[in-house]
DNA sequence: AGTGTAGTTTATAATGGTTCTAAACAACTG
DNA sequence: CAGTTGTTTAGAACCATTATAAACTACACT
């Protein structure tokens, strides 16, 4: 009922996979973020049926590209992402592999004065790494 | 004669593979950014010779350890390396995934209001994404 | 120089996250 | 419904990276 509305209106078929997908990603007080191995575990928690991992890899990579997740840079073999799609930046806890979000007033604007010619600012990620 | 020194303070033996790894990395007019497989050219195209490519895994990694390069966070499937080892941020280019380096003047002094119990901050990058 | 030891290189295999394949299936349209 | 297109799935393939273990080499100490 909730996700119907939003996957038709991205052109996405409300499946029953996608919405128990929605469910674990958007569901949520809090936003998170997450690499495929954690989703895969929080997907077989909270749902009875099983959801092949194919489907999951497909379904991230859907909500992606309409703008409902977003990948976030770090050094990691796995690739983490994002449910909070605002412009914010991280702390990366190398200990552990855990992102923890960083409100822009955390660390100010930012502001690139170098320009390079033909091309348009995508983004700007500020990746603050913690030790110990 | 110009690595040897370099190396054996590091606790490196200075080997011929090593010697000629630093050749290809560190004798240049600038530093750069690489990924193995772009390196891994670069030493064929540089040396007669042929080093195993475990070899320049490891090497890359005792080198990224002593300090002599460091690792950009990216989204690549590729670990992008840099011999600029001073603190800098980077431009990415989406389309060829190049990287180009802006310098702390170009980006201005960050200043993270956010503390962690426990953690020190060990690095603050930040990653500008290109488009065209 | 010769010997012993620890460090290094190497070919090759293994690992593991991710993507591909193609057949079964399900959502939509008319 | 029937046809079409989009989606799911198990399993295979891919490929960057890491592990293995045997051959080799730098180095310290005679
Ligand atoms: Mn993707
Ligand atoms: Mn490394
Ligand atoms: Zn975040
Ligand atoms: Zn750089």
């Amino acid at each position: 009922m909730k996700y119907i509305d939003k996957l038709r209106n991205s052109g996405l078929r409300p499946t029953k996979q996608r919405l128990q997908i929605c469910e674990v990603l958007f569901n949520t007080e809090k936003t998170f973020h997450f690499t495929i191995n954690e989703l895969e575990r929080k997907i077989k928690d909270k749902i009875d049926s099983k959801i092949s991992l194919a489907t999951i890899y497909n379904t991230v990579h859907a909500f992606e590209k309409k703008g409902y997740l977003k990948q976030i840079p770090v050094n990691s073999n796995q690739t983490y992402f994002d449910t909070n799609t605002t412009d914010h930046h991280h702390f990366y806890n190398l200990k552990d592999g855990k992102l923890i979000d960083l409100e822009n007033s955390d660390v100010g604007p930012i502001n690139i004065k170098r320009k390079i010619d033909g091309k348009k600012i995508k983004s700007i990620e500020v990746l603050v790494k913690l030790e110990d």
